[in-house]
DNA sequence: CCGCTTTGTGTAAACGGTTACAAATATAAA
DNA sequence: TTTATATTTGTAACCGTTTACACAAAGCGG
């Protein structure tokens, strides 16, 4: 194996030359303070180990040279990047856009740097990324959800890199997860909805797939229906995308069955928007006609010429939240963050109680 | 200054044990395949070049042992991170969001990962963001707008990181941003309404601090009507925040004075959207009673009762671009991308000929 | 004035990869 | 067979920081 033994100590280095200005930024700069480069590196990370008189010189040396320290030296020397990695299903969503801008806020706040991936809703996907991530040594990773590749913890648990789940909250996984309680924001919903007197509920909503958030909220919408005995009818159940026009479409459809909704539940802003609008080309009257609700706040729903009604979750709060806990843990620090985070029903116009005449399963549209 | 002289060659390490497993990755992977680091690095990087006897060999070890390499220590040895970073005003307004998602999926196509960072349109923040990412050992920069700090071409200089400034386009730049021509877009849009009959124009827009893009739209309409000899009024021209409800209120603001506007030119969609609602509220017909115009196509003012007129720009293709453009001048690529890039005049319900109705200068509110 | 701490600084070995160069081996040409 | 050439592989010096350890100088109570 071993296959050569006589050479007898070269020159270290390949041509004779110095190669032009070979002293690399820190050492550079050592030289020109006339101290080593261990006092430098202590003048910048630790500068009251440093007498005054050095940390002078050398501060002199650093902006006169111009130098800017190499990050991934640092990174490698020391295992800490500072760097944190978030992965989001998209960020053309409101609330993930909002939970970022808090993130890298938060982050950018102590030093640290926000590396970003969108998995466009599909695990395996978000696996590579992660794993991408990994292998850029982040000190942390923002997911969303909890529902990950199989393979994660394997991956996680090699590195140890600490993880927060974002934008779901459940008892069972506390301490893991930052977020609302996806289930019982639409229990509250129906609830609120019940109370006012519905009983024909229609959901229409985006796919579940790889969604444990939206799945979550179908699942409390119909607890809180069957402690009422109530079911929601396949042809009340309209999966859909996850925009306007998709919210448009499936409206006219559920209000096309049989007996009529009196109550729309919206999965997400876009398609709560879109059933409005729609409700209006079809000449119905909100909330007399059908009450319409979504999920998540979004500006325009606030000034449609029927305001809708809909959940608010704090998604800065989220990001904020997350980020903090992922540094906490990485400085070693204590820290109490409210894992459940803040959300509030905000009845607006286009919910209220059905009207009378919409009882009598009946009429054509 | 030499301090000591005599330590005689003591034992490398600290203590005399091996320490647990100090073997590094590679290291320990090589010893595990039976062969030396260099082939380890070369099985990965460069398989070509080692025989499919020890690629086989090394690649079963790698899987074995789960080992994922650190790009820490690779960028560190390579001076190439694969990282590049980007500098966003916010993410919170659609087409920087889409960018964000365009350039991310670029990027990761070809193995390189995204940092982000907001500056929320301040100058000196992003100044020290870009600072942080150089210090990160990015590979390129993407930023909004040809507006930076002074200081930013020397920091870049130093290190000789490419950069492309997104969202702007200029015949005299070109090369050095991709995005449309911001001025000739309103220009256009402009020149529309004139041909369509209109005579007095409002402006109701954000802010144009630090966004040149923004100058240069409003340039674009002043240069349109001056050819026209037509001057948009002081009181017809309201700068405020990004929203629906300041364009609720800059709408009603300059539908107030004398002579009223047929024709408001709103510079981001939320403030078209604001102002057509706002229309809607003062018991306004659009397009006869006043034309709205709107900047960027967000899905809702396609679906509002009465659509809504705008420009399109193709922000994905921008990201997207930008992206390619950086990582084809890393890899020293010939690349042919259009660097101004398209857009479109969407027309639809809210702009149309001024009523005759309207041309005496007259009428309360 | 001497040992004892405290404080400030320097030396050099990591950190975990890559890669220039040399050596060994296989292949082709003569 | 011999020599020239191409292909594989190994050795060890980097990449630019940090930091354990050693040492010198300064401060101090006895």
């Amino acid at each position: 194996m071993s296959t050569q033994g006589s050479s007898e100590k070269k020159p270290p280095n390949h041509a004779g030359q110095p190669r032009q200005s070979s002293l690399a930024g820190l050492r550079e700069v050592a030289v020109a303070a006339h101290v080593s480069t261990a006092t430098v590196s202590r003048a910048i990370n630790t500068p009251h180990l440093v007498s005054p008189k050095l940390r002078e010189r050398i501060h002199q040396a650093i902006d006169q040279l111009g130098w800017v320290p190499d990050g991934t030296a640092r990174a490698l020397a020391t295992k800490r990047s500072y760097t944190i990695g978030a992965v989001f299903p998209t960020l053309t969503h409101g609330d993930f856009a909002r939970a970022t801008t808090a993130i890298q806020q938060e982050l950018q706040a102590r030093g640290y740097t926000l590396l970003l991936a969108c998995s466009d809703y599909d695990l395996e996907q978000e696996f590579q990324q992660i794993k991408k991530f990994i292998e850029r040594g982040v000190d942390g990773l923002i997911l969303v959800g909890e529902n990950h590749h199989p393979d994660l913890d394997k991956l996680l648990a090699r590195r140890s890199v600490p993880i927060i789940n974002t934008f779901v909250y459940s008892p069972q996984t506390h301490g893991t997860c930052i977020g609302p309680d996806n289930r019982k924001l639409f229990f509250d919903m129906t609830r609120y909805l019940i109370e006012m007197g519905h009983v024909v509920f229609a959901i229409v909503a985006q796919s579940v797939q790889n969604n444990d958030r939206a799945e979550a909220r179908l699942q409390g919408i119909q607890d809180a229906l069957a402690e009422e005995g109530i079911a929601v009818r396949p042809q009340h159940f309209a999966i859909g995308q996850w925009s306007i026009s998709e919210g448009r479409h499936l409206f006219r459809q559920v209000m096309a069955t049989q007996p009529r909704p009196t109550a729309v539940i919206c999965g997400n802003p876009y398609l709560a928007v879109g059933a409005y609008l729609e409700s209006i080309s079809m000449g119905l009257e909100v909330p007399q006609d059908v009450s319409i609700v979504g999920y998540d706040d979004i500006e325009v729903m606030n000034h449609l010429p029927v305001s809708l009604t809909t959940v608010r979750v704090q998604s800065e709060q989220v990001g904020r939240n997350a980020a903090r806990y992922l540094m906490a843990r990485l400085e070693d620090e204590a820290i109490d963050i409210p894992f459940q985070c803040d959300t509030e029903i905000v009845i607006r116009a286009s919910s209220g109680p059905p009207s009378r005449k919409n009882n009598p399963a009946s009429l054509s549209l």
